[in-house]
RNA sequence: GGGGGCGUAGCUCAGUUGGAUAGAGCAACGGUUUUCUAAACCGUAGGUCACAGGUUCGAGUCCUGUCGCCCCUGCCA
């Protein structure tokens, strides 16, 4: 048998040949069968072929007898054989598979590092190569509660594809070129600020934010103001040397308070375009777009409509045109995107993009993909595959988005910050032997995995509410749970004399306890939660399947004594410890979130 | 007005894309430690899956309608 990292991929290999190569089948159903193979409830099985039952219907045969032939034809040793598998037949004609003694050792003894795991999986998506457009970064604003979601679901989703096997570029499409720049370099010039001698790139920045506020009331008080910053912004599209001077320092400030965030947060960042860079790109989606009639001209502005789609047809009563060029002339967020996605396609040879932001911009990027599939089937460019990966709003505890007391947006950097601080205080009380330094090092894996878990481990598409004591929790589906976990293993390697970077756990003597059981089958579900999270780029079917693992592990934990006088028991028992660790420390990684040697 | 999302236990959430008797965690109640980290484990209780129809062997999941909440709806990104 060539064993799969996913049993699933067994069995359905050995019903389609089945399939094609039984006269029977084949003539009956043909080839291009469904099997529906799905995880089952223990007490049935490890998997169960949903699928019979769909096509004994369809040629109006019993169902039983069509799960018993093909069931027992499947125990032939060309296909499943008797030596891996057991099956079994239930009404109404589902075949139910279980993994046998067998299986599980080797299984257990094929998948011992995460290169085996590796290689298995990165055929999914075999080196191609995927923009992930993320976590688009303002500039000139500090970075606030709503740059959160972006940044963690972002990163994990650039994590599993690439461990996947896909060329990820992570390209962060920031916003350096928006008409704040004008009323911006009116008041540094205004109260002769010099940038540079702020402070650190973060204070700097704070900075920045408070004088940016502090103009637009200015402007709003005296507006003959309001001409000067429009006149600043003129002299900066223009190339004004001073204005050019100031706008780069503003950005380079920003970038660099970003980067501060990106670190601590674990975000890895590939290039930074921004909009300034494709502001001498758009002409040619002007241009273009013209030309191929795909945009014409409405009030003034350029716009493009997709009449096969209602809501952005011409003739709505209320129309929602694509606006890819303001009436004044001037680009928009649609016009750069269009220039982004056709140079992503040239320059990066992309073959898929991944758009990340909230739900909000599902118009927007509907209307992208739209525009951008008719110019590139018009103009014969490679088409790429384009997804937009958005989520719901963080909530704060009155079911309303999270916001400060007086309303205003709270500051990703103070979140983190109280996050460790919170993490820290119940550290010391758990474990207040441990040193200042180690305190410090286990309060910030444990309150940014925190953070990041809440945001990770519920779906993407829903909003969900931010609780400190929830996430911080060591009970239940959290970061703390499971990095205790994982920290607990390690205490057992240690009281071991085994050495776990040495010894290469490769054989698995017969399993004994139930306990056992049930970890190695939760084990072998690994690739299945990861092929969820894959198939819907959603990585809360990851923390799910890690969070039961852990339930699973601790369990087995409790039961089964691992430092045995038995050599041979307690060298399995460590090997599945071994393996725990290894799928955990695995999954965390792909979530963006570090795992700790001891808590 | 139009479009989209959501509604599952007191609370926070899962529910394997239509499968077998709807699951966790918290909170509540009860139990487990001279033994590898009790930051753990085990148990009890808690449900008209918003409501009403429909589709079929089979619906929390698909379709229609109703109610409720949220978001989007021409030049912000």
């Amino acid at each position: 048998m060539n064993l799969k990292l996913n049993p699933i991929k067994t069995v359905e290999s050995a019903i389609f040949r089945l399939f094609k190569n039984d006269p029977k089948l084949k003539n009956y159903f043909g080839e291009k069968i469904d099997p529906i193979i799905r995880l089952s409830d223990p007490k049935f099985g490890d998997f169960q072929a949903n699928g019979v039952l769909a096509l004994a219907k369809s040629k109006n045969l019993n169902a039983i007898e069509l799960a018993n032939d093909i069931s027992q034809k499947l125990s032939d040793e060309e296909y499943l054989g008797t030596k891996y598998f057991r099956m079994s037949v239930a009404a109404p004609g589902f075949i139910n598979f279980s993994l046998k003694e067998d299986f599980l050792i080797k299984w257990i003894q094929s998948f011992n590092s995460i290169d085996a795991i590796t290689k298995d999986i990165s055929k999914y998506y075999d080196k191609k190569t995927i923009i992930v457009d993320f976590p688009s970064a303002n500039t000139a604003k500090q970075a606030h509660i709503g740059h959160l979601r972006p940044m963690v679901i972002g990163e994990s989703i650039a994590r599993i594809i690439e461990f996947a096997g896909a060329k990820v570029i992570r390209d962060n499409h920031i916003g350096d070129w928006g008409t704040n720049f004008g009323t911006l370099i009116m008041i540094i010039k205004k109260e002769l600020i010099d940038l540079k001698s702020i402070g650190t790139p973060s204070e700097a920045l704070e900075e920045i934010d408070r004088l940016y506020k502090k103009a637009s009331l200015i402007e709003k008080l005296t507006p003959e103001l309001r001409d000067t910053s429009r006149n600043e912004l003129v002299k900066l599209q223009n190339g004004d040397l001073e204005n050019t001077q100031i706008w780069e320092n503003i950005i380079t400030i920003s970038n660099q308070a970003f980067e501060e965030l990106f670190e601590q947060l674990g975000v890895r960042i590939d290039v930074t375009l921004g909009e300034s860079f494709y502001k001498d790109k758009v002409q040619r989606v002007y241009d273009e777009l013209s030309d191929l009639k795909i945009a014409e001209e409405s009030e003034g502005a350029l716009v493009v409509w997709h009449n096969e789609t209602k809501k952005f047809a011409k003739n709505n009563p209320r129309p929602f045109p694509f606006n890819i060029r303001k009436k004044d002339g001037a680009s928009n967020y649609a016009s750069t995107d269009l220039a982004t996605l056709i140079y992503r396609i040239e320059h990066f040879r992309a073959e898929e993009i991944i758009y990340l932001t909230d739900a909000r911009q599902k118009d927007h990027f509907e209307q992208l993909f739209l525009t951008a599939n008719k110019w590139i089937q018009a103009k014969n460019y490679p088409k790429p595959n384009f997804k937009h990966v958005w989520w719901g709003t963080i909530l704060g505890s009155t079911n309303k988005p999270i916001k400060t007391k007086s309303g205003g947006s709270i500051k990703l950097q103070s979140i983190i910050d109280e996050a460790i601080i919170r993490a820290k205080e119940v550290v010391s009380q758990k474990n207040p032997q441990l040193s200042e330094n180690e305190k410090d090092s286990i309060a910030k894996a444990i309150g940014i995995g925190a953070i990041k878990y809440a945001d990770l481990s519920s779906n993407r598409t829903l909003d969900y509410v931010f609780e400190w004591d929830r996430m911080l929790s060591f009970e239940g589906n959290t970061a703390p749970y499971l990095l205790y976990v994982f920290a607990r293993i390690n205490s057992i390697f240690k009281k071991s004399n085994l050495n776990k970077t040495i010894q290469d756990f490769s054989k698995l003597s017969e399993l004994e306890t139930k306990h056992e059981r049930l970890l190695v089958r939760k084990l072998i579900q690994f690739s299945f939660a990861l092929e969820q999270s894959l198939s819907d780029l959603r990585p809360h079917f990851l923390c799910t399947y890690l969070f039961e693992l852990s339930g699973i592990f601790n369990t087995y934990y409790s039961n089964d004594k691992i430092i045995h006088e038995n050599a041979e028991t307690q060298l399995r028992r460590l090997t599945l410890c071994h393996r725990t660790q290894l799928i955990l420390k695995l999954g965390l990684k792909l979530l963006g979130i570090n795992t700790i040697e001891k808590m």
